[in-house]
DNA sequence: CTTGAGATGTTCT
DNA sequence: GAACATCTCAAGA
């Protein structure tokens, strides 16, 4: 093993926790990408979980929707969907197989490859590369060739965060979610407090 | 800080 | 057609 090699990726069994859980849990982590650019990497600062079951804003809701088939499948994969016509958004699948639950990652505080993603972002500012879930996509260079990436894998994956401070559940908000004009009263989504690489209007990061 | 419009392509009605 | 799990830019408070 390489003196520095990179954090390995959480165990599969991690993702089989309650959805609700692992949105909250996942706040902390790093998610890392590898591509020919480089390694680059960020903390998970903001999420937001989708269950198809009771959540009107899921993809799957009502019933079932090809693009979104991913998000069936087994937890601990990634479901990349392409939003707006422009914007590749990543979640990590969750729940049992079969239950289509998932949970969208919404910022990331840069940690490695900064410059890389700089390069793909040139009028981004640095503290807002990976500020939104679209932001998230162009700065890690995601694509539909991402869905159904293996998490568990080498090219995308998530893993602890290297010296991280505990993370006291006071430091931890929860509002409603943002973007979607239905399940609007449902507070599933999680975010680090006063972290200044949260997107979303302020009100709702207290 | 806020609001408002345009971009851009897939999915839904 | 309209909606969409968004972002950027410009203008105003």
């Amino acid at each position: 093993m390489s003196a520095n090699a990179l954090p390995p990726p959480l165990p599969r069994d991690y993702y089989t926790q309650p959805t609700l859980d692992l949105a909250r849990d996942l706040l902390g982590k790093t998610l890392w990408r590898r591509a020919d650019a480089g390694v680059v990497a960020g903390i998970i600062v903001e999420t937001e979980a989708y269950i198809a079951a009771i959540d009107p804003a899921s993809h799957n809701y009502g019933r079932p929707s090809p693009r979104a088939a991913t998000m069936f499948g087994p937890p601990g994969y990634a479901y990349v969907y392409l939003n707006y016509g422009m914007h590749y958004c990543l979640n990590v699948v969750a729940g049992p197989e079969g239950h289509s639950e998932a949970v969208l990652l919404r910022a990331l505080l840069p940690t490695h490859g900064r410059e890389i993603m700089a390069a793909r972002c040139p009028k981004t500012a640095l503290r807002d590369l990976c500020r939104g879930p679209g932001r998230i996509g162009r700065a890690l260079a995601l694509s539909l060739a991402d869905n159904g990436a293996d998490l568990a894998g080498d090219a995308l994956w998530i893993s602890e965060t290297p010296d991280a401070q505990l993370l006291a559940p006071e430091m931890i908000g929860t509002s409603t979610r943002i973007g979607i004009s239905r399940g609007t009263d449902l507070p599933w989504r999680f975010f680090i407090r006063n972290c200044p690489a949260v997107s979303g209007p302020a009100r709702l990061n207290r």
